[in-house]
DNA sequence: GATGATTTGTACGTATGTATA
DNA sequence: ATATACATACGTACAAATCAT
């Protein structure tokens, strides 16, 4: 099986919750234009300079990315297939729409994967992997104290995917990350405030010291808190959502 | 290309005049060549006429479906997102390989999956939902004791789907469908064995019996003790698959 | 290891279906 | 409602990369 490294990456602005292929086994490709396009269309998705309900004209794109329809179509296919981009025969693609319903229900998923991610995690990360998770924390609290955002949104990424990880099952990982990705573009790019970090901060705390001493269902019960007190920060913070009950 | 009258085409029952939309995505579009081939291929390799690391030429499918390589191209990549067919840059698609311990992962999930939507499913179905559930239940009966595995088999399908649905998470349940269908090339086509069939239904009876109650927790562990149980029968029969502990 | 055959990746032209005036 | 415009669906040709030999 294969811990993935934390080492990253080959482009300047990673959009968050973004990885290479799926962690099958092999780590092309920017050797198509296809994916190339797929990664550059991502980011801008996810940092939402292309905002719900965009349309993504073929032509244009390929005009924009000096590249034929024919890898742009390739693209649009795999962001259909993850979610970003909707497709409906013989009609433009759009960005996703913004659908109140479906983020819940996105939030809700996310909060039990990262829950059984968390909870399997407590019996099979290894020692290794339970020191790096202790010492990525660590990281954290500093960048929060320094009130460094950036830093600590890319850390927190990492964190929980260093979680995922721990789960030893790759399939999981992959729902979790696919599902990540899905609500990246409604997780604003900046919109932590400070007390929320210092919140969250000690959420993380709490699920490193269970996963330490392995105690599953804590580590799960608590993970899960830590995502729907996420989902909540996010709802308050305007951007029309509300919740749905 | 024309239909062309001379009917050579050399393999048997693919009719253009095809079937309808698969049960899941309808997001995607309506009777587009590639989505007709999407569903042959998906029923080849389900029922294994496409084994495992099956070569897919581009140029031969395209033949074989009296179409050309574009429509082919648009298949594989979304028959890829669903787990089914391996792609590599520059390489030829291929089968999704068998591989024990992705088995494994994925059973693991699919039961904790299976569990989540069954605890939603007792807090969330309708009245509807439930009559519907006990009816779809006497019915199974109904085929268990008649023998009749080919239609215990659909009529399953049908009661695992009807609480997939019930869990009233749209997304929840497109990660279930998703699983299940990522597995099922390994879920033996007529595997069942009659003892099997019958433990099966016992174990849906009280599946049932809990949602209807709202018994929320009892439910959800009902449910995965069922699919641990139907892997571990799976497991058994052969198939050359062993637990990975 | 180099070479050749095969197959994928890309470009672009045509046809058909959808949406709008 | 009919017609027109326009974007996607599909076909085909060429280039580049892979793998066998």
């Amino acid at each position: 099986m294969r811990p993935s490294e934390g080492e990253e990456a080959s482009h300047g602005s990673l959009p968050p919750g973004f990885v290479d292929r799926d962690p099958s086994g092999d780590l092309l490709s920017r050797t198509t234009l296809a994916d190339t396009i797929v990664y550059a269309l991502t980011e801008e998705i996810v940092a939402k300079r292309l905002p719900p309900d965009a349309p993504l004209d073929e032509a244009r794109l390929g005009e924009r990315f000096g590249a034929s329809r024919t890898p742009v179509r390739e693209a649009l296919r795999q962001l259909a297939a993850s979610g970003l981009v909707v497709l409906r025969a013989h009609s433009t693609p759009r960005v996703a729409p913004l659908d109140h319903d479906r983020i819940h229900d996105l939030f809700d998923v996310m909060a039990e994967l990262e829950a059984l991610c968390a909870m399997r995690a407590a019996t099979a990360m290894s020692a290794v992997q339970r020191a790096e998770l202790e010492s990525l924390h660590e990281t954290l609290g500093g960048s929060m104290r320094a009130g460094d955002q950036a830093g600590y949104r890319a850390g927190n990424v990492a964190f929980h995917q260093l979680i995922y990880a721990g789960s030893r099952n790759a399939y999981l990982q992959e729902l979790a990350l696919g599902t990540r990705s899905r609500l990246a573009p409604y997780r604003g790019a900046q919109l932590e405030s400070s007390a929320r970090i210092a919140a969250s901060h000690a959420e993380h705390g709490a699920i490193v010291s269970a996963i330490v001493r392995g105690e599953s269902v804590q580590a799960g019960a608590l993970m899960r808190q830590h995502l729907l007190a996420t989902r909540d920060a996010l709802l308050k913070l305007g951007h029309g959502l509300m919740p749905r009950l």
